[in-house]
DNA sequence: GTAATACTTGACTAATTTGCTTGGGAAGAT
DNA sequence: ATCTTCCCAAGCAAATTAGTCAAGTATTAC
């Protein structure tokens, strides 16, 4: 549970956006000031949130950024690979080198533990913390109040 | 997932014990050959475990530690608590604190995460990982063949 | 064009954590 | 008595984390 305060960051972040999905995009302005931390450190954890594909961002006025997919598809797991700048293929990799009965029992152990808790995040999704139902409208839904939403949103 | 490297050290430290856990006491120095750590890092974090009652240390000549309740009753979240220093009234007060709708949507999305976690932990206990047989004999049956096991094992 | 905003890079710092050493006890088995 | 082991505390070097500051470039709405 020890969850490094970066990838705190970088969640309530990614809740931020979950929570305001469906609704054009927010900027990093914005939510540094809700969460009370500097923008360019807001800027670092969403350049690798970007890299990863966990975000879209949308230059120019009135962009910001928004989460690429629907929170039912982001999972806490990936949050943290990102901001920690674990690739998939890595996460794989890691999991895979592991050969049961090579390194003693508790080494096993251990490794079983870290899969339960790995995939115990990678099931947990942001949809599973929504609770606003305007939140919940679908991901590409653009509102037509003569206004069209930006494309990537 | 990612839990602190203290942590891990501690977490197959203990594992170390559950697996043993019937057959009298470990010695520190055991365990930091099998791990490849220092002996005297080991030591403080053992320290801690003891304080918070995980643990039992056994003296002189024949000693080592033992786990001072079944591995069914220790939990990964106590483990990682201990060694951080953790008391349970401090976990306690962490989500006692807590007010729904106070800070945002996202903090107290952020709340629920973190006690999903924490609960997830805590639900998790060495005895899931014993895969051997004889180690998970009861947890006071001496041996009695020809000389008895410490009190405190 | 101009303003707003994302995006990029790099250097820099302060605090914390980690892993370890040293140097001692204290308790118990033999 | 001696050896083994736990127990305790102070301190330290390296690494990591968390964050600021600065100085730009790119893209787009208007």
């Amino acid at each position: 549970m020890r969850v490094s305060t970066k990838a705190r960051h970088a969640i309530t972040a990614m809740m931020h956006l979950a929570a305001h999905n469906g609704r054009g995009p927010l900027t990093l302005s914005d939510i540094a000031q809700v969460q009370g931390m500097s923008l360019s450190y807001l800027e670092q954890l969403f350049s690798r949130l970007r890299k990863h594909g966990l975000v879209n961002g949308v230059r120019g006025p009135g962009g910001g950024y928004c989460l690429a997919m629907s929170p039912a598809e982001i999972s806490m797991a990936q949050i943290m690979d990102a901001v920690d700048d674990r690739s998939p293929a890595e996460r794989e990799r890691f999991f895979a080198a592991y050969r049961p009965g090579t390194r003693g029992e508790a080494h096993d152990m251990w490794h079983d533990f870290s899969k339960r808790l790995y995939d115990f995040l990678a099931d947990l999704s942001l949809q599973e913390f929504i609770r606003s139902q305007q939140a919940q409208v679908g991901t590409r839904r653009a509102s037509r109040t003569g206004v069209e939403l930006h494309a990537a949103c």
